[in-house]
DNA sequence: CCTACCGATCGGTAGG
DNA sequence: CCTACCGATCGGTAGG
């Protein structure tokens, strides 16, 4: 599972295949088919394998703030720091997945799209929370969204193509810059 | 060549294979071999034909405005209207290309990598000379070009993920948000 | 969990 | 540009 997932962070989730997993794990093809079923499935494991480091290492810690703007910074923070320490080979499966599945019909892209669209929903919850509670000026939350959902594929590009560790404190002043909060 | 392009864009540009663009395109696998010799060669030459789509379509029309901000805007525009048009059934392929191959040592990643460090020089570039020209405050120019590099990326999950052409409006006035002018 | 096997496809070569 | 072919790998099945 785990051993999976960190090939779909180094080859892209099409590259986790049946023999491949089997001669990494030292098993047969068919007893890794007999756990999962079929390509697809195992697929699915695997990224619903990054999806709960994910969940556990950004949402949940975050979810210790209290709700509006202190949430909102700490769900940043947390992901950028996530995608900036991620214990993977190849970096998020998340990001890699949006592009690699974009067009791809099935079950995978599915999944890739819900996780998207629910972050964006995280996301914007918590900014709308920060209005209401007077923290934030009132602005228009999809736009706030859009440019903070932008940094994290921004610092994972900067990392894993370009080895550019300053990304990390560039992402981390967007945030603030974005929310129009004193750096 | 175009239809190399094209498959790059749908599948990826490891979906661009021998065999594949031969039956697409009517020919023996050897036919197609003898005019690019490797599998390797044939996948550089679909990305360099959407980095000269890229180079037509964004730097050469931007090139046509003043340099400083009117050229730094015109390539952000510019950008913005190839990744929400391009003539690709699967978006942008230098988008898709960065995540497929940030851990795929070779040709294809250097090239890649090379195409997103020119493209964050562009733009670093005419920053600074707003900035020289007066037209924008002083700023740290990588911070900028980090967030305005960031905007590609996401208008393009947007819409090839989700299917939200909002995303389109949200990047342009993130551009100006970025650059600290009124929208 | 295994061996043995299936048809399809991969990148590529030989020879013309 | 072609046919014919190579070994490797793909997803998956049969049978145990």
């Amino acid at each position: 599972m785990a051993r999976a997932t960190e090939i779909a962070s180094e080859e892209g989730l099409e590259g986790v295949t049946i023999g491949r997993l089997a001669a990494d794990l030292r098993m047969s093809k068919s007893g890794v088919l007999g756990h999962f079923g079929a390509k697809e499935s195992l697929q699915l494991a695997a990224l619903r394998h990054a999806l709960r480091m994910f969940e556990q290492q950004v949402v949940e810690r975050a979810g210790r703030e209290q709700p509006g703007l202190p949430r909102l910074l700490a769900l940043c923070e947390a992901w950028i720091d996530f995608l900036a320490t991620v214990d993977l080979p190849g970096g998020c499966v998340l990001t890699a997945a949006s592009t690699e599945f974009d067009g791809k019909p099935g079950q995978v892209h599915d999944v890739v799209a819900e996780a998207w669209a629910g972050w964006r929903e995280t996301l914007g919850a918590e900014v709308a929370r920060a209005v209401t509670d007077g923290d934030l000026p009132e602005l228009e939350v999809e736009q706030v969204v859009f440019e903070l959902v932008a940094i994290g594929p921004a610092v994972n590009q900067a990392l894993q193509l370009h080895g550019d560790r300053d990304a990390v404190r560039h992402a981390h002043r967007a945030v603030r810059r974005t929310l129009g909060l004193s750096s």
